[in-house]
DNA sequence: CGGTACGATAGAACAACGTTCGATACAGTG
DNA sequence: CACTGTATCGAACGTTGTTCTATCGTACCG
């Protein structure tokens, strides 16, 4: 009879699987940290908690939320880092170390460029991160508005730099046949193949391109910024 | 027999669908500004094309690609508006204009954001508009990497703060049932509830953030990077 | 102790998607 | 007429997110 199935008992045959929040959370961001986004399925994520697919719904409504909890879960720890953080007499060199601290997590974990911010959801992580950068800027010179559009073109700026960086390297550097650099140069080179007259520009920064620092990049950017923001504070 | 098919004829019968990569191309973005990335799909395009779905991919090697070209052809488009700019005596100006225009051209597709800057591919007009911009810090005292590191910071500015109100609205607002700036309060009234010991700067700013307007956050983010860059070049 | 409600799990199925395969039509050329 | 290359299309495949329904196991209660 079917439905007299054997029980499995407690060593051998299928186990139920026993999962929390905690425990889903920790496997979908060891998934997206080892393969990047399209690695997180719910399939791929059952079969490394040993369960089913289904049971991973009783956690999470769907995948928006599943991708909103993980980030939030990792800002979470971006987050202390930021609370580390020494401080200084600065609010303006506070808020650059902030960001950088930011920047830094999504280099080690390219997917975040693409999901954070998506969600400043009320008392998620990334609301505290928000007010945490904000507070810096109640020690500037500023009105309102023009604090909350400081914090916006600082969180901007992080996350435009992050999402130049968070696409996939298409996959001659992934399999490691190619390295970045490598990748770099020849990219480079058909820009220096290019009509000087008609790429005056391209000519002029090929060699900064080649082999550039994503990081620099990033600072750059930011410290142009801050050192608006500066201007304007009067400081 | 069943290879005896009855031919259709010119007029009965179904007809084979003729395309074109520019037909491909036009069809693709109109989906895409009508519902969005997520109705951009093979079949919704074919049906569109009048054709098969496998027609599709003679034209382009898969969706990537397709998405690649349907950015670039609007890219071109915006690129003509970029060049029919006047132009001033002052380049920094003359970026800020740039940046804007191409910034108005993705809040009209808010699509474009994510995509934009995907491939800053060879012979693509993403360089061609790379190389427009690049050009006007040619009129500025700076050196290569300078130079390099400001384009990449006002791309950087555009690209975070699309990303930002590119996503999708949340489907109430979407339907109709609630407005923006409806939705924007409600967001902004979860926030006034939230502890003032413990969110200063959140309360600093909600009532900036309430019916906050997109396009003046930006263009402040933007004069933040272009005052540092005067600063940097001296002027 | 037996039953029952509920927290939690899981297999199977569904629809939609990108992609591939094989067959077929059409136009031009010999 | 046959041949060839361009262009088209229906059907199928594998994978994805999601839902349905059935089940397990434990805690509680009579």
């Amino acid at each position: 009879m079917a439905h007299l199935q054997n029980r499995p008992g407690p060593g051998q045959g299928r186990r139920r699987a026993s999962h929390s929040m905690e425990s889903v959370l920790t496997e979908a961001v060891a998934l997206l940290d080892e393969a990047g986004a399209p690695a997180l399925t719910f399939r791929a994520l059952a079969q490394r908690l040993g369960g089913g697919v289904a049971s991973i719904y009783w956690y999470v409504a769907n995948k928006e939320e599943l991708l909103d909890r993980a980030t939030d879960h990792v800002i979470g720890t971006v987050l202390a880092e930021i609370e580390a953080l020494p401080g200084s007499d600065d609010p303006i060199d506070d808020l650059r170390a902030m960001a950088v601290t930011l920047f830094d997590a999504i280099l080690d974990r390219p997917w975040l460029g693409a999901y954070f911010m998506r969600n400043t959801d009320v008392q998620g992580n990334s609301l505290r991160l928000y007010e945490k950068l904000g507070r810096q800027t109640l020690r500037l010179d500023l009105n309102a508005l023009q604090r909350f559009h400081a914090v916006s073109a600082v969180v901007g700026v992080v996350v435009g730099s992050a999402v130049d960086m968070g696409q996939e390297p298409p996959e001659e550097v992934l399999d490691g046949s190619v390295n970045r650099d490598e990748y770099l140069g020849r990219y480079a080179q058909t820009w220096r193949e290019l009509d000087p007259e008609a790429y005056p520009f391209v000519h002029e920064i090929v060699d900064e391109f080649d082999g550039h620092d994503d990081v620099d990049q990033f600072r750059s950017a930011l410290d142009l910024t801050l050192a608006g923001l500066r201007l304007q504070s009067g400081a």
